[in-house]
DNA sequence: ACCCAGGATGTAA
DNA sequence: TTACATCATGGG
């Protein structure tokens, strides 16, 4: 049991806890008040949040002036990674285009963050998003956890804001491998349940690697991405943004689709490429900061 | 009852 | 290449 704060100081640029995790951008939080996502928080309100890292139980919330967090180890480099404690956010948001919506989204949310979270995690993540609310995807990972994952003791230090005894870590590929289709369905996951075996049997087997996908150019990545089953250029395109690095992908989901119609309508060219390419060019920069901002912003209209 | 959700796949033109 | 039906499921 460790524990330790890092300070908002040292961080560049602004850090929004809160909004960060419960954006849709990562499933693979839960809230130690035991809701699940749900809609933006009040800044300023503390809340404990928990992940399982390998074998690792970490807790963080935010204070006024610090990330403070508890853990089975060293947290700092996990949160630091897996938060993009890093990125220069003042930068980057300075370098935002002048577009109103873009401008107010960053005005009500500064301190929203990109996440870098892990690859096969983020991949399921997604595949089950297909036609369904953020909230009920949080709510499918949490049930892929408890039921495959395995279970990690929680220690005693960490179980003061009403934790569980017990926490779960996503279950590892082979494992969603070998679950049955039907179980999956049972979930709830509906049609994507083969989707996921199928996808999981092909992690498994490294089929296509991630840590080659990361040393491609965009948009080849994206395409390479989109061998696995249930993965189409959205889909790749988030796992791209979260978990591999990528900063200039824009996951045309309905939101963003919207948004272009009614913002950049000159960029809709049709077809998914042309389209991305034509909205990645209005963005600046940063476009997958930027469509993470509008995204987020008119979810939460 | 209808419509929507961080869409993908298979098939037909 | 593009167009379209189909795919589960829960919530408004």
């Amino acid at each position: 049991m460790e524990s330790g704060a890092i300070d908002v100081e040292s961080i560049p640029g602004p850090v929004d806890l809160s909004t960060t995790l419960e954006s849709g951008q990562t499933f693979l939080w839960c809230r130690l008040d035991g809701e699940t996502y749900s809609q933006p928080v009040r800044s300023g309100e503390s809340r404990w949040y928990r992940t399982v890292h390998h074998r690792d139980v970490v807790d963080v919330r935010q204070t006024d002036s610090a990330l403070e967090w508890r853990s089975t180890t060293d947290a700092v480099p996990i949160l630091e990674e897996r938060l993009r404690l890093g990125d220069d956010l003042d930068r980057v948001l300075a370098t935002m285009p002048s577009e109103p919506v873009l401008q107010e989204a960053v005005r009500r949310f500064p301190g929203l963050r990109l996440v870098d979270e892990p690859f096969f995690p983020t991949l399921v993540s997604f595949i089950l998003s297909a036609q369904m609310h953020v909230k009920r995807i949080h709510g499918l990972v949490s049930v892929l956890r408890r039921e495959y994952g395995n279970p990690i003791p929680v220690p005693d230090g960490c179980r003061g804001a009403g934790g569980d005894e017990t926490a779960y870590a996503f279950p590892d590929p082979q494992t969603l491998a070998e679950a049955s289709e039907e179980a999956l369905r049972d979930l709830g996951t509906g049609y994507r349940a083969p989707y996921v075996v199928e996808s999981a049997t092909m992690v498994a087997n490294d089929a296509v690697p991630p840590d080659t996908i990361r040393e491609l150019p965009y948009e080849e990545a994206r395409d390479r991405l989109t061998e696995f089953v249930g993965v189409g250029d959205k889909v790749a395109d988030c796992v791209l943004l979260f978990s591999l690095g990528a900063m200039e992908p824009v996951p045309l989901d309905t939101w963003i689709r919207s948004a272009i119609a009614e913002h950049f309508p000159s960029a809709d060219r049709g077809s998914y490429g042309e389209t991305s390419a034509a909205i990645r060019e209005r963005l600046g920069p940063n476009p997958g900061y930027a469509q993470t901002y509008v995204f987020h912003y008119l979810r939460s209209q």
